[in-house]
Formats: C-alpha cells, structure tokens, sequence
DNA sequence: CTGTGAAAGTGTAGCGATTGCACTTATTTA
DNA sequence: TAAATAAGTGCAATCGCTACACTTTCACAG
C-alpha cells in the first residue's frame, strides 16, 4: 500500500480504468493521429463504454493532459518561491521551460517526442494545452500581485501573468526553445523592470 | 448601382442570404443565449436551410463576425503607416483600442453595447475571437520585423506581435479600457526599447 | 432569344462528440 | 448479511457539421 494509492478496491480498480483509457487514447493517436480515432475506438481498445469513458475524461482533448491539477499550483509556487535576486519574469521563464520537459504522461516514455509532436500539429490539442493554462492565469496574477504589493486587479500584474503563458505556445514551436524563451522574456523582463523595480 | 455593390442579381440575392443569416443569429442570440439557439433555428429563422447557413459561415461561431478580412491588412497598415515618432507598441494599442469600438456588425448599431456583452460572456465566442486575432499574427509579426530591420523569424518580433493581440483580450473585459491598455502596453512598450531602440 | 453551364439552394442521411436515463454489478459499510 | 453507494453499461437523443444527389435560378455566349 503506496502512500500514493488509497487502499480501497474500488477506487484502485477505478484508477486502473482511467490510465486504460489515457494508455489507449495516447498509442492509438500516435498511431493513426488524433483525427482519424474516434471516442469510441478509444473506448473499445479500453474495454469499457463511451459513457464510461466520459464518466472519466470531460472530453476527447483531456485523454492526452492527465495531469492540470498541479499546474496552478506549481505556477504560483514558481513566483512565490523564487530564489531571491531572480526576477518574476526569471522565475516564469525558468518555470515554463522546465515544464515542458516534464509535460509527457510519463516523462521516462521513449514516445515523449512523439507525443509533443502529436499536441504541436493537432489544432484541437494545441488550443487545449493552451486553454490549460490560461485558465490558470487569473491566480498566476493574483500571486504576481501579492509578490510586488500590488493591489489584486493591478492590470500590468494581469498583463505580465497573460504574457508569459503566451510565451509558453511561442517557445513551443521554435526550435531552439532556450533561446526563444530568452528572447521573448527579455521584453517581458526589460517591461516589467520598468514600472516594479522592487520585482 | 452602387461601387460596393456589384451589380448582378445573383451576387445581391447572395449578399442578401448571408445578411439575413447574420441579422438571424445575432437576434436569436441576443434573445436566448448563444447556447440555447441551434443553427437549425437560425437557419429557420432566416428561412433558409441548414446546408445553405453552412455554405456561407463557416461555423457556428462566425455568424456574428461578417468582417475578419479585413482585420489583417489594418493591423500591418498601423504598423507599417504609423505616424512618425510613433513606437511600434504604440501604434498597436492606438488601433487595437479603435478597433474595438468599430467590431460591432454595424457600428451605428444600438445592440452594440449587446454584441459586445455576448462575445464577452460566451466562452465559444470569446475563443473565437481571440483566434480571429492570432490567426494574423504571423503576419503582424513579419511586418514588425521589417519595419525594424530585423530578420523575419525574429523571435522578439514574434513575441511583440502575440503580446500585443493577447493584449486585446486583457483589455476587453476591463471596465476602464484606455487604462488598461496603457498598463498592458507600457509593459510593451518599455521593454520593446530596451531591444529595440530605433523601434 | 435561347439554351446551356455554373452557382445557389434544398432535403436527407449520416458521422462524431457528448449527455441523460434507467439499469446492472461490484464494493463498502453499518 | 443487508442496505447504501459508486462504477460501469447500453441506448436513445441532441447538436454541430458534412456529403450527396437533386432542383431552381441566373448569366452569358451563340
């Protein structure tokens, strides 16, 4: 009994069905591409029902992401815990480019480049990935917020916390990632200096 | 026959169709929610079929936006015809906060005020907005980039282009939209000169 | 004029994602 | 061990959207 797993049956058995379905979902996009595989093809390489299938997942685009639960918090914990003398948009960029190393369903998988490739070129999957984030945004502003004594709806906090999940998606596509993050966080960086020079 | 309208009753009965459904959709929507009116009863609405709705909108979500043609060529123009003295940064937030008072389907609209509480309050709206926005992206970016001299995959182009075009979104749903955006876009701004100080 | 081809429109049938409902089965717990 | 609870099932239906095969309407050349 892992500290990780609660005891009971039932919710084990549960668990069990729900990565069959984030298993199945993963191989057979890879396999044929997103499009090309239906709900109920991931379903039956599962052996459960559609609706069973959405009794675990809110749709077809959260098969892939099984993991949104941590983000917000991670997020946040990057702005409050940064080592000191490192900047809010430091922390974010060190943040982001560290996430997307991390981003796979297991990071030890082989299939981890594959599976970047599959979000990178599936519209509905990237959007996903970026609506994911962006749902966080509210709360990254409110620490940003916090962090410089701004009050709670100060727009440059909110512009900042919107900005750098945006750079996210821009740094995705590039090929030099590291480079690319640097480059659209020194505006971020250079910006946000100029008006919180306590930040 | 006028110069915006060409001749043909073909062409007129067309454009008639189409306003017809646009007038349809943004009624219905207005009157029970974006999401309590199927295309089925726009398309009843306007006394058309379904299959006709679809041949002209390409979705849903484009019935109440009939004017995304044109939103590209006007954001390379306000950067390409910025007055002199004027920055890059600058010139976008001055059109970007014209444009939002010119997005309605007529300006002289009163339902104005309306469509604008719509588009904000309906998440599939919303989206589609944004991504009306970020489709022109690549090409705002190339024009920033030649307006500067810079490379056209220059990545602090690219990343000034998506700021500025999220930034819009940041502003829309602010009570005080001229602040806002000057918040937003002095974050731009400042960091915009330090990389770029011919910009 | 006229007839012919393209373009606009129609109705039906259907797909795929998603939900509601009534139901069975397994597990927990009193 | 029985009642309560939660997981899973199968089915029908909704909704956005597309394909198809068809009719009507207009433009335009002969």
């Amino acid at each position: 009994m892992r500290v990780t797993e609660p005891a009971g049956r039932r919710e084990r058995k549960k668990a069990q069905t729900r990565q069959s379905l984030a298993d199945a979902a993963l191989e057979l996009f890879l396999e044929r591409g997103y499009d090309q595989v239906g709900v109920k093809d991931v379903a039956d390489h599962a052996d459960v029902s559609v609706t069973t299938l959405f009794k675990h997942f809110s749709g077809k685009e959260a098969l892939v992401f099984d993991q949104d639960d941590d983000l917000e918090a991670e997020l946040v914990a990057a702005v409050r815990e940064r080592p000191p003398g490192q900047s809010i948009p430091q922390a974010l960029r060190e943040h982001l480019l560290l996430k997307q190393t991390q981003l796979a369903i297991h990071a030890t998988d082989p299939r981890f480049a594959d599976f970047t490739r599959l979000v990178q070129e599936t519209p509905a999957l990237r959007d996903y990935a970026q609506r994911m984030w962006t749902r966080h945004e509210a709360a990254l502003a409110k620490a940003i917020a916090e962090a410089v004594g701004a009050p709670e709806d100060d727009v440059s906090c909110a512009a900042l916390a919107r900005f750098a999940v945006e750079a996210r998606g821009l740094v995705l596509r590039h090929a030099e990632p590291r480079r690319a993050a640097d480059e659209a966080f020194a505006l971020l960086e250079h910006g946000w200096a100029a008006s919180h020079p306590n930040g």
